[in-house]
DNA sequence: CTGTTAGCGCTTTCAG
DNA sequence: CTGAAAGCGCTAACAG
């Protein structure tokens, strides 16, 4: 493994007794060069197995061809999906997608931003942690010139380009659908309401209720600690020893209510006779629990591939005058076995 | 967004009357550079937000002190679980990372791995498509010198460092423990044995079979087409169509696997009652099914670790003589609810 | 203690 | 049609 230095364009142009800038001609297929000299050129290129050595082009043209990424964790098909809409976006319009994760600490977040400028990555795709309350890092990106798109979870107070899923409307749904399903007593597994995200989550379920003309019931909220399903079982123990009525839970997502589908059933009530379900995300394997998971939906995908677009349209669109874009794509209840139906003759029930 | 260009070395020296490599070495707190001149150009660079051009510096240094990781893709616990070790092994000695999913292509790996070398990645960490039968693209790669890592998937006849999980081991326990358990129907939902680790986990249920005195039968081994949970319900259907007698399944991976059990519940058949069932993968969620999934943990953190570790050993010990490294982590099967036990009393049910 | 020079690999005027 | 020279941002001898 003996470490051959690559060959450059200089070596090209020794070997052939010619000038580099002639070589680099020869090889960009410039107009006004020989074909003799190109052929020679590119045989000679082929054979020293000649790559162009794209940092000092970068570093000539001031941009390299690199975006990147930040997301609080890859691990869940949330993030991963997402990634792949903004990979397949990108890829088509030649650039390359650098990837990191925050792992939901405010402190990396800022780090990797920093790491990635220095790096010179022509623009920024990110979805802040759950602990990034301030903005100076982004404000700082702006400032430099760099674009920058927030994807997923919103910055009130930061102005920028945005793609969000609307949460309220999705809980909305979700709790709508459950009590229309026969329940009167639907308890809520909830997210830390300090992140908008989770805010509007409760928000659509408290409007759902009172819409419905049903009251609500402080006792029936529960926060959860995390979004893991150790947390759901947790949060739904915690429910259950209240001793409150109960007849139906929207949970913060899947995870979590799969964690408290199991302590349901612990107990020997059975879902959705006694207790109907429904999470938020439509995780990949949601469909293939014992009953189904109803779940809200969200176009993940698309977030991606629109993040993307927003964002590689700075680069083509030299300074567009106008503000900031601001994009919320609706996400879409799922019904299968998890939750009851409001009328079992109409509704699918179970959907795969 | 007035695209201030950054601020260069330069810019500080001539604000400062000195020249770029006193800067340069001030900014580096070069022992021989007077107190007062530092601290001017410390106060200048941070005044002028100055932030080092890490291009110039690797087209300088001829390192970037990036890794690059080719996954066959990132949706999933198990790439991006190993890609969380290799991060964090990587990140501690200061590279970074650089994660790209090859789809399972053949062509995009190659692409993939051609555009990261043009980058100048300093490394390689491949986990190799199912598609990937020759090896000319990492022979280049070991010909240029850059080192690289093979993990998960062997390339059976390409010399390099090698990190991998014993599959014919975890599948051997998951059999034997079955055959432990009562069964004598052992059924295996395989993956195309002309990849190495498939076909090691048929060895592993062939072996196991045998060497408990049970006789191999030809229509209990059906061929998935796939790995997600579609592909175990197509699986499921046609085993189950056969009519064969069947009380046990040992399934390629979880995801197989759960779909397997909704056919199996689906045909009013009960899990482990009537079928038992082991999956490969441990998800996340597996321990969350009901019944919950026993399954064959792999030490994926520790994978994505001991690949990490050993590329940078590249970097650091020059060139080593020795040959080339070959690990094989052992896997482990987590029993829980969806297999019978051999004896009830003595080993838990659930396992969380 | 500080400046000058050269060069990493490549492109691009400007001159022949 | 081709070459020489300058420069992208930075560092590391080599001289003072």
């Amino acid at each position: 493994m003996q470490k051959h230095k690559p060959t450059t364009i200089i070596d090209i142009a020794k070997a052939l007794n010619v000038s580099p800038s002639t070589v680099s001609r020869a090889l960009h297929d410039h107009p006004s060069i020989s074909a003799e000299t190109k052929r020679n050129v590119h045989e000679l290129a082929k054979k020293f197995n000649y790559q162009p050595n794209l940092l000092a082009l970068s570093l000539l043209n001031k941009k390299t061809g690199i975006i990147g990424i930040v997301v609080p964790e890859i691990t869940g098909y949330f993030f991963a999906t997402i990634i792949n809409g903004v990979q397949d976006m990108v890829a088509s319009a030649g650039y390359k997608l650098l990837i990191c994760q925050s792992n939901e600490s405010f402190e990396e977040e800022k780090k990797l931003i920093h790491e990635m400028t220095l790096l010179r990555v022509d623009g920024f795709l990110i979805s802040p942690t759950f602990n990034t309350k301030t903005f100076d890092h982004f404000e700082k990106l702006k400032s430099a010139g760099i674009p920058l798109v927030i994807f997923d979870r919103d910055c009130p107070g930061f102005q920028a380009d945005k793609v969000l899923v609307d949460s309220y409307h999705g809980a909305y749904q979700a709790v709508d659908y459950l009590v229309k399903a026969g329940c009167r007593h639907v308890a809520h597994i909830a997210g830390p309401i300090a992140i908008p995200t989770f805010k509007q989550r409760l928000d659509g379920y408290l409007d759902a209720l009172q819409d419905n003309g049903l009251s609500i019931n402080d006792s029936l909220i529960v926060y959860s600690s995390g979004f893991s399903s150790e947390c759901g079982i947790d949060a739904l123990t915690q429910l259950l020893d209240q001793n409150e009525t109960l007849d139906g839970i929207f949970s913060v997502n899947d995870a979590v209510a799969i964690g408290a589908m199991h302590i349901i059933r612990e107990r020997g009530l059975r879902i959705p006779q006694d207790i109907s379900m429904v999470g938020f995300d439509d995780e990949s394997y949601s469909c293939f629990f014992n009953p189904s998971l109803s779940s809200v939906w969200q176009p993940v995908y698309e977030v991606g591939m629109l993040s993307a677009k927003i964002l590689l349209d700075h680069f083509s669109n030299s300074e567009q005058a106008e503000g900031y874009r601001y994009e919320v794509l609706k996400p879409e209840l799922v019904i299968r076995s998890s939750s009851a139906s409001p009328n079992p003759l109409d509704i699918p029930r179970v959907h795969l």
